[in-house]
DNA sequence: GAGTCTAGAGAACGGGCGTTTCCCGTCAAG
DNA sequence: CTTGACGGGAAACGCCCGTTCTCTAGACTC
């Protein structure tokens, strides 16, 4: 179909281009990454571009659905592999793998968040993605055999978005390995063999 | 000294110029605010503007260092009226208020990080508001009585930081009540009466 | 009351943005 | 070979940005 392309021939022109704002939306930010940039960097015409992502709004749901399936795919092939709370501890590990990557600059979700206070279809991706990992966490809190799954899953919520966060921020690849062994701690402190009065100790305190 | 204002008598220009930008920085995003809209909302001229911050990256790094030394003042000062582990309670005490209030928008400090990926001035005062953030609750730490108080400030950095992005992202005000059950959690776990055998038996899982 | 300084209003400028449109060269079908 | 569809390159459009500059009106000093 493309004529002087010697790669795949059809995905070529829409795939590029979602390559192409992906790296850049990623490592720049979508406000500072132009149209221009994007079909520079994706080798294709403006038209192009516009014939198949009708505005940059467009693309940019795009690019965080297409992140969002990648993302929830490897995490979720990761986990089959393991069982028990090694599913769980297996979150931890994907992160520190992922913060020692050099091209990571934070969760592309939360940076779209925080950038995009107007557009909210990608701040509605964004919330669905957080969901989306939530419900993966519970069903691995499900294969620890812990007192209060649900409960759980919250908690090693709050400790994955805390890692990415400070793995950002402060530029510390270690947050992975400490909110791992956070998660090992909550996980023993939840197992019915161990303290098992602290999720009521801990609730009558909420205000 | 300026006419026409019955407000106080110099303070006016600057600080207007700096409430304003953080009333539209936090709730709209810094590149979604122009410097016309600032100076607008603050009732001054440009020349002014200009006068005392010398460029929109000037304005925004001291937008960022008067809100890091509020925010450390006013958490400080909530924590100062308790003692023990309430200490450490408090600051999740403080998000639940913060997450309730209409205005919240999220970590401003998280938001530029992901937001400004160039301007590495206003990315250094986010890495120190957190740097100084860990600090406070280390010394928090260390009021209660825990085995190992670094560790445990470390981990309730994880929960406030992830509690904040859920609250965010997710529109999920509880995040604050989450968080602190887990840090209760965690403090319980970590203290000398109780699971002492906890952080070894994690750490030595870490690869 | 004249002069000077201050500060707000707004024009001007150079540049970048998202989007549309036009101009080509290239390929496939008839 | 002719025709037409396709797609990259690039110009054009209208708009907004950050920054500088000019103008003007009021307030204080002497």
């Amino acid at each position: 179909m493309t004529p002087l392309s010697p790669e795949t021939p059809d995905s070529s022109a829409a795939q590029r281009v979602l390559d192409a704002a992906e790296r850049l939306f990623y490592s720049r930010g979508v406000q500072a990454v132009g149209i221009d940039m994007v079909v520079a960097e994706a080798g294709v015409g403006l038209k192009t571009l516009y014939a198949h992502y009708r505005s940059k709004d467009r693309l940019v749901e795009a690019y965080l659905r297409r992140l969002n399936q990648r993302f929830l795919d490897r995490l979720q092939a990761r986990m089959a592999q393991l069982q028990g709370r090694d599913q769980v501890l297996a979150v931890f590990d994907a992160l520190g793998d992922w913060f020692a990557e050099p091209e990571f600059s934070g969760c592309a979700f939360i940076n779209v968040a925080g950038e995009l206070h107007t557009n909210p279809a990608a701040r509605a991706i964004a919330r669905e993605h957080k969901q989306s990992l939530r419900a993966l966490l519970q069903r691995a809190a499900r294969a620890a055999a812990v007192t209060d799954p649900d409960t759980l899953a919250d908690r090693l919520m709050l400790l994955v978005e805390g890692a990415v966060v400070t793995a950002y921020v402060e530029g510390d690849e270690l947050a992975a390995v400490r909110a791992r062994s956070a998660a090992a701690a909550l996980m023993d402190c939840a197992s019915p063999a161990h303290c098992d009065d602290v999720p009521s100790r801990a609730a009558d305190r909420l205000q």
